[in-house]
DNA sequence: ATAGCCTTGAGG
DNA sequence: CCTCAAGGCTAT
């Protein structure tokens, strides 16, 4: 018998249970060996146990890092880790795993938009895989030859990912800290920095007409995309935009792998006669450990200025714009391809070419739109945004009509 | 069918 | 050797 690494009580060194120590992890199957590693969800569990019990190892305190506080986007149940692209419970990971290994297909007796969350979420698969699928669970993922272990191209990912919420935890805890012993220079009614405030804020319902309408958002969406009262944010396609039964993601040349299972999810035959083999599309993947690195953490004990703070509460998920942005390029490459198969009717002529060209840098234009729309979007979300003066020559309802446009 | 727990194994 | 995200197993 030794010492749990974690909170110093005694623990057997083979698979036995322990049950008068630490209840829910000092039990079989949290032990390999005599290593006693646990993994992080276990370990989060074993702290919170160990603090409630006033446990501390070298009195440190075990309380960061829990993870405790992050809702599964899908169902918002607690999530087990990243799964498939991202953080989801492990209900979720079960369900999206048994739906593309056995191929399966549902359909939906209401009008596909039923409301998934943890109590409802076996009341309707179809939808719930829908939901799985907008929020950016990938199905490439799932292996093909069910190969157990090891490691997935999403590692990277993951690893950033990871890095960037460790970061906004450090600032926010850091300014936590400080102000505490300061009186709130923000007037704003979220101008509570904490952790848990920052993760499930209870935001304004969401007007964007296409976001959250036809699946009932989480705790974890509202706080997405909360950030804007006005209609800027890009559009998620729900259920109806896009042809296929589920959603389609382009394909992008270099850097890009499809799933292993080459099956309906991906494919638009059913809906569409528009879609050439080519054009029925892989699943991107991007390398983030190519994205420029992010800001170094706060070291303990520097004050964080409010201006740092409010920026870093304005950044989106990562993780989720990404799927949004893959989810709108599918809508508009699902656009394109409509309009090739198009072309290509009208035999080739040069008005069809020029109609081809025409679209593809409409496309564009598009796309740079909505690049820009985000950024404005961002800009938006700082509550320094509305304490800007309207300029003489511009009114503010000029402004707001131009935003409101766009 | 679901969901929680367990095993596996590449990569760090 | 450890981590953790895959797949597998199984009670419900």
């Amino acid at each position: 018998m030794r010492a749990c690494l974690l909170c110093e009580r005694t623990r057997p060194n083979t698979k036995e249970l322990l049950p008068s120590s630490c209840p829910r992890t000092h039990n079989a199957g949290f032990y390999r060996g005599n290593t006693h590693a646990l993994n992080r969800q276990d370990r989060a569990k074993c702290v919170l146990i160990c603090l409630c019990a006033g446990a501390r190892r070298g009195g440190m305190d075990y309380s960061y890092d829990t993870d405790l506080e992050e809702l599964c986007p899908v169902c918002g149940d607690k999530v087990s880790g990243y799964h498939y692209g991202l953080l989801t419970c492990e209900s979720c990971k079960g369900f999206f795993k048994r739906t593309v290994q056995n191929n399966k297909r549902y359909t939906c007796a209401e009008s596909q938009d039923c409301k998934i969350d943890k109590t409802q979420r076996k009341r309707c698969p179809f939808c719930r895989f829908q939901k799985c699928l907008n929020v950016g669970m990938r199905l490439e993922a799932v292996r093909a030859d069910r190969m157990r272990g090891g490691r997935n191209k999403f590692g990277p990912m993951y690893k950033r990912d990871r890095a960037l919420k460790q970061q906004k935890k450090a600032l926010i805890r850091a300014s936590g800290l400080k102000m505490e012993a300061t009186p709130p220079l923000l007037s704003s009614p979220q101008s509570d920095y904490s952790f848990s405030t920052v993760l499930s804020t209870p935001a304004p319902k969401n007007t964007h007409p296409n976001i959250a309408t036809s699946v009932a958002p989480t705790d974890y969406e509202r706080n997405l995309y909360a950030s804007s009262s006005l209609s800027l944010s890009v559009p998620i396609p729900a259920h109806t935009p896009l042809p296929a039964q589920y959603p389609t993601y382009p394909t992008l040349p270099s850097r890009a792998i499809k799933s292993e299972y080459p099956d309906h999810y991906t494919s638009s035959e059913h809906y569409t006669s528009a879609s050439s083999p080519e054009s029925v599309p892989g699943y991107t993947y991007v390398d983030q450990t190519r994205v420029s690195t992010s800001p170094p953490l706060a070291p303990p004990g520097l004050t964080v200025p409010p201006l740092v703070l409010e920026f870093v509460r304005c950044e989106q998920d990562e993780l989720q714009v990404q799927s949004k942005i893959s989810a709108h390029l599918a809508h508009l490459q699902q656009e394109q391809n409509s309009r090739s198969v198009a072309a290509n009717q009208e035999q080739n002529t040069r008005l069809a070419a020029k109609q081809e060209r025409l679209s593809t840098f409409g496309l564009m234009c598009h796309m740079a739109d909505q690049t820009l729309f985000s950024i404005v979007e961002w800009a938006r979300s700082c509550i320094f945004f509305k304490e800007l003066k309207v300029s003489v020559n511009t009114s503010e309802s000029e402004l707001k009509g131009y935003f409101v446009q766009k």
